[in-house]
DNA sequence: CAGGATTTGCAACGGAGTTGCAGATTTTTT
DNA sequence: AAAAAATCTGCAACTCCGTTGCAAATCCTG
């Protein structure tokens, strides 16, 4: 099975120099379609969802799903190359998006909506870094994170 | 036993309508001497340091803390009042603080030190609120979190 | 295509936040 | 001041999510 999509991730993947694994294709896939920062069941109910069967041990399961501790090393090791980095959101479980946007020192503000929870990039802004006057201090990141309502529920 | 801190704090519980608890007391008082966000085992612990012994079933116990539900719970209570707030941190646990410098709308900027793993709340700075210029987003709240190294790790 | 290097799945653990409930405290009422 | 009502506290137990150890499976390289 190949796509154009699919030949993409592959390239991507061997150019940070990480196996090829279907898991790693397959998540880079999802996240390259995702729209907005996903948490990781998210991810994995999306990678269930694609057409060319994950080949594991459980390839014929008919939810052809990754585990979980997958998801988790396979989000690290793309993290890990800079190819994904982790929203920063309101919520407790940790979401994933591409790093395309944002830089290691500074990324896009995160809104994660209070009324149906979902988060979102805003690729559209980029707050000032921050001038720490105060004595000392070295800041090599900054993020930040913005709550309210989102557009479909305001 | 009668301290005008103590006072203070039973004041401003008054006010808030909350019940004049010991743990409330104590934990209030231990954010009102705390220089920066603290962890919830954090304030247990410092709350099991203090003179007035903290009646409750384990009066008597050589370490005189309070539950951690408790301090949850009383935490939530502080919170839902706005006396107190959680800070934003790159750490896993969350971190509580007076609600002082900040409105609901915005606060100062929480920074984490890589190193030694403190967080500060950096009292003299505040990010402009985004202008959100994506259709529809309405935001209520602007949280900033830095990361790099403090004074002492510098 | 064999063999070593990596990755995957399973099971099991860990930290931190949460909840239910009975008993203890605080506030209010009498 | 005592009793009643309202609220809190501690315990035990649970959930959610991230994390690790290890053996089996997969991927790359020669």
């Amino acid at each position: 099975m190949t796509t154009p999509q699919r030949d993409k991730a592959r390239r991507i993947l061997k150019d940070a120099k990480l196996y090829c694994t279907e898991a790693r294709i397959a998540i880079l896939q999802v996240l390259m379609q995702a729209a907005r920062p996903l948490r990781q069941d998210q991810i994995a109910e999306r990678v269930a969802g694609f057409q060319p069967a994950i080949r594991g041990r459980n390839a014929l399961d008919t939810k052809n799903a990754l585990n979980k501790v997958t998801v988790y090393r396979t989000l690290e090791s793309l993290i890990e190359v800079s190819l994904v980095h982790r929203a920063f959101t309101y919520q407790r479980a940790w979401h994933f998006e591409l790093a395309d946007h944002c830089t290691e020192h500074q990324c896009n503000p995160h809104f994660t909506c209070t009324n149906c929870g979902v988060t979102h990039c805003l690729t559209d802004i980029l707050l000032p870094m921050a001038k720490v006057s105060q004595k000392g201090f070295i800041v090599n990141r900054q993020q930040v994170r913005l709550e309210g309502l989102c557009p479909a529920c305001a």
